[in-house]
DNA sequence: CGATCAATTGAGCCGTCTCAATTTGGGTGG
DNA sequence: CCACCCAAATTGAGACGGCTCAATTGATCG
């Protein structure tokens, strides 16, 4: 795995475009300059290679900083499920903080580079930089309502709502980057996407095919473009009417 | 909500019979003892009733002493999601902790009492006690691998699977408590096991009964008895075979 | 320009849900 | 203590959504 040090000014915390969705996110520019200190070092990722996999020592916490990457989990008996994929500027390998060891795996869409953060610098730094601690904190607490939302969709979305909701996450994630909310590429498979949302590829491509005949998007393979963004959030669930929340 | 302090001797973090699974997992003798300084207070929350919901500021974290207890989460669309099921030892709030708003909801399955850790103190006392801040990050942890969990099962495994791994992991965890991992009762009804596994009821239903009548359960009502842990085991999918993981 | 992989589309089947009827159990008041 | 009531659970029949299997088309890349 390629490890390199940070090229002179271009890419410090500080300066980094990505410092008001990434873990910087709330911190003063002084603290932020803090950072700095311990991020010294990044790591460049090929497409379908891995970041870290399970079992691996949990010895860093990572913050993408280009390209698009999935997180894999296991079990027992050989099944796969995807629980997730992260964009620029999301943070990578929280879920393995608490047991020092991954339980999950990070594989690259994408060539993919990522910024280091090593634990062990965390734990030194963060008693004179108390901020820190509450960051982390508030970076756990994303991921459990991510991964508690994520049980929800599974649990209660009927398979056009998963498609849908799904679209429209990836929509406004982009937007906070500052792209386009309307049109976009998709970094992931059908069968990816299938495998995330608990649904075949042929599922998934059908209700694809199905929502640009209707007119809500326009679709040429992982090129999207959303027609009808209020038709989207109707069908994924998102009430635009505020009553139908209390209602049964 | 009735809060009382905590009585005389009897139940300080430093003789409670839970501390071996609670909170104070893995801290010395000397440790859990200045715990007592900052778990003043119990709480008795009667069936049906709630310990926090939605919007709630989090502003403790609770340590299940008796009971049962069910996580609830709300959508815009009025839907809702049980995401847990907490048994005693067990702790409730974290997943408040990173926004100091709680998204869901803990409701008492049946009569239970809480011992409230406050938020605010744990911020006071972390600095002087350093395992502290290492013990929230694990109990975040396990709280995002038990959700990632979560998504695994819904993701993948049939309804039969399902219900199957349900009653190991009830099973286990009552076995961690010194009961019997065998003989138990359910806390919670048909409906709730179906919500929580994203079944209906009469799939619950239908899946206990034909275990029955397998002869790998026995159920009558509530109460439960496995008769043959292997068969659920392998029905669940975790297999005895390791070498099972390896191939497709 | 063929080879290979990703995506689309169709046909048929199976698992789970829906709707509905019945049974069981627990609690309450006469 | 029994009769009644209500909620929870069981069981059945039928419908339907999503899966499986399979064939075809469309990209991408050496």
């Amino acid at each position: 795995m390629k490890r390199f040090p940070i090229s002179p000014e271009s890419s410090r915390c500080s300066s980094c475009i990505l410092s008001d969705i990434c873990l910087p996110v709330g911190m003063s520019q002084h603290d932020i300059s803090l950072m700095d200190e311990f991020v010294k070092e990044r790591v460049r990722i090929p497409k379908g290679k891995q970041l870290f996999s399970l079992g691996d020592e949990a010895e860093a916490i990572y913050g993408l900083r280009s390209g698009a990457m999935k997180i894999l989990l296991h079990d027992s008996s050989g099944q796969m499920q995807i629980t997730g994929f992260v964009l620029p500027g999301e943070i990578i390998g929280i879920d393995g903080l608490g047991n020092s060891k991954h339980l999950s795996q990070a594989v690259a869409l994408e060539d993919s580079e990522v910024c280091v953060i090593r634990v062990a610098d965390i734990d030194r730094i963060s008693p004179h930089l108390p901020i820190l601690q509450q960051q982390f904190r508030r970076l756990m607490g994303m991921e459990i309502n991510r991964s508690h939302q994520m049980v929800m969709t599974l649990g209660t979305l009927r398979s056009e709502q998963r498609v849908a909701a799904f679209l429209l996450n990836i929509s406004s994630r982009l937007a906070a980057l500052g792209y386009s909310s309307r049109d976009f590429i998709l970094r992931m498979s059908r069968e990816e996407i299938g495998n995330y949302l608990g649904l075949t590829l042929e599922t998934v491509s059908r209700l694809l095919s199905r929502f640009a005949r209707e007119h809500l998007i326009r679709i040429k393979q992982r090129e999207v473009q959303i027609l009808d963004m209020a038709a989207l959030q109707a069908i994924a669930g998102i009430d635009v009417d505020p009553d139908n929340h209390l209602g049964k």
